[in-house]
DNA sequence: TAACTTTATGACAGCGCTGGTCATTTTGTA
DNA sequence: TACAAAATGACCAGCGCTGTCATAAAGTTA
């Protein structure tokens, strides 16, 4: 019925205490022993007891995950790839959606992990970029870990996965390139995001390397919102000189720019290539569906959830500080098509 | 550091048993002493350890959400309202994605249940519409809240909220006859949910009442997705008879409607119109918005999870077993029009 | 092969609380 | 004043795990 560390332990033929050594991955057991308990645990599908061990140990055996991002997808998959951490862990997820720019928010987080008892903290934008959070969480000695946009891993910022924001705007653009484009605009996300300035020079590097100087005219400010992507492209699209492809900071930004090119009938990608970023299920629901890059949100996760378990683990002490660095993927759909001039 | 039972205890001058009472408001304690032991907690900011409660009690205090839908906007929206109603009432919320139709899932949500030692459940579709989900769950004992499609509380039915989708889609049908339209087609969603049912029963219920009977060939079946509706709206599009409306079983299928339509240059809402259903954003971000039918995920969650509490806190019970009944709202937007012949 | 050092494993006591069983004290009532 | 009823405490087991320390197995040396 209900499996717990005994049955393992009568299952592998070793005492409960191994058991226990094996799970913490604490030294001095025998590889042999480690593969016994572990495939007895398999077979009984063991999950240890978040409870107990809460209890029992010094130690926490939850992890916290705040956010505040108005992209439900991007949420649902963060969520996912935890979860599928901390099962593997037997660790808990709490989820705290909140309100970032709430005044109280560092104490908000403080009174989070002090009364939950958290072992850490997964911070995803904006969070993961608010040095005030870092720095409180610091003070009361929480781990954390923060996903943030960046192309190489920096010795000062530890406890990092990056996502190489940068190179994949520089492959996106590449492609546009590629398709004989060079009248190419680029429609920001928020300020505050370093995503889109990673993005933005990404591109602006792509270009240069072909020695196109970026119209400034074409790099229009905005935030990750349909709304934007309206009136950014609506703006661009009423130029002298129009541009032949339109790189959105997201593929919402996307959505909106096609929303107000078909209110030109204009057509695309006959007229006007336009790119998304991020793979978001709305690049799918588009007509025509958005070439965009593909970030694997549910796999970054993991790997987060995995370097912070690492850091609460002292067992397995990591040799050098990695800091995971993923490469969102070019995906060419129906949006991007050979220029027309 | 730490405060235990036995600080307040020893503060109140009670032993630990007594503020175990006090905590579980068991019967047989003077209210002196209740005051004493309240008194006591509040000044040394006492908390009790849930891990220690958990393990130790019967009960438990969390509350879980179990969920296999490709919908994240709805998703969110309902961990949102759970996560409200547990903040007020002092329960966790644990979350559960998984996948519905995997053979051993009945089996998986005793597991969890049984695991995580939960107070109850929140089930929302398709959960809420498998009846060895629940014929499970009841053998357990395990008390759950079930969000699902009706219109009309029954009492066989009971720790049920309910979403009218019957009356939504009556009134969504009825925005579209007082355009002036009469060949009206509908796009089903997947069989096995009863909302596509329900809003199908309401919309031939709406055309009824103005004399008019359903064309069968306007009546496509069809499942929740951006496909089905292509696929949908471009065999109703090819028929000699077009309809001068569509009605879909929701904004994706809606989206998909979209898309075919323009594949075949056909202007919406001029020639077309469309509606969706839900107000996800999806309906805001196609061109043109969607009219739809607005649900208050967030609230039906808050009030699933106050009703769960109800069933689980033997101290309040509730008189008569209330049905919440929500009635998602008509939300006219630019992809209706009347009807132009 | 004895003597000794490592390494691997197990026995056992708790973590903070609940739930049960009785014994005891404090009330209220006739 | 006597007695039943209500309130409280004392004590124990145990939830499922970890930490500590003792012990057994394996490896090493002379």
């Amino acid at each position: 019925m209900k499996v717990t560390i005994h049955d393992v332990a009568a299952k592998a033929g070793v005492s409960i205490k191994t058991v226990s050594r094996v799970m913490n991955n604490e030294p001095s057991v025998k590889q042999a022993t480690i593969d016994k308990v572990n495939q007895a645990m398999q077979e009984l599908h063991y999950q240890p007891s978040a409870a107990a061990r809460n209890l029992a140990s010094t130690k926490s055996y939850s992890i916290g995950y705040i956010y505040d991002n108005p992209n439900a997808y991007y949420v649902i998959d963060m969520q996912r790839g935890l979860l599928d951490a901390c099962r593997r862990h037997g660790y808990e997820l709490l989820i705290h959606p909140t309100n970032a720019k709430s005044p109280g928010i560092v104490q908000e987080v403080i009174d989070l992990v002090q009364h939950s008892r958290l072992a850490g903290l997964v911070l995803t934008p904006p969070f993961s970029e608010m040095p005030e959070i870092a720095e409180a969480l610091s003070s009361i000695n929480v781990d954390f870990v923060r996903i943030i946009s960046g192309s190489t891993p920096s010795p000062k910022q530890t406890n990092c996965v990056l996502v190489d924001d940068f190179t994949a705007a520089f492959k996106i653009t590449n492609h546009l390139l590629e398709l004989g484009h060079s009248q190419i605009a680029f429609l920001c996300g928020d300020d505050e995001h370093s995503s889109s300035g990673e993005r933005l020079a990404g591109f602006k590097a792509a270009l240069t390397k072909r020695g196109i100087n970026a119209n400034p005219k074409f790099i229009v400010p905005g935030s990750y919102s349909f709304e934007s992507g309206v009136k950014g492209a609506t703006q661009l699209l009423a130029l002298p000189n129009k541009p032949t492809a339109i790189f959105a900071c997201n593929d919402e930004i996307a959505a909106g720019a096609l929303f107000s090119a078909r209110l030109q009938h204009i057509e695309i990608p006959q007229q006007l290539s336009i790119v998304g970023f991020e793979n978001s299920p709305f690049s799918r629901q588009t007509w025509p569906p958005l070439t965009t890059a593909h970030q694997p949100n549910s796999t970054i996760a993991q790997s987060a959830a995995e370097l912070l378990f690492k850091h609460t683990r002292p067992g397995s002490q990591s040799q050098t500080e990695d800091q995971p660095v993923f490469i969102p993927e070019l995906l060419v759909r129906e949006s991007t098509a050979v220029v027309n001039s």
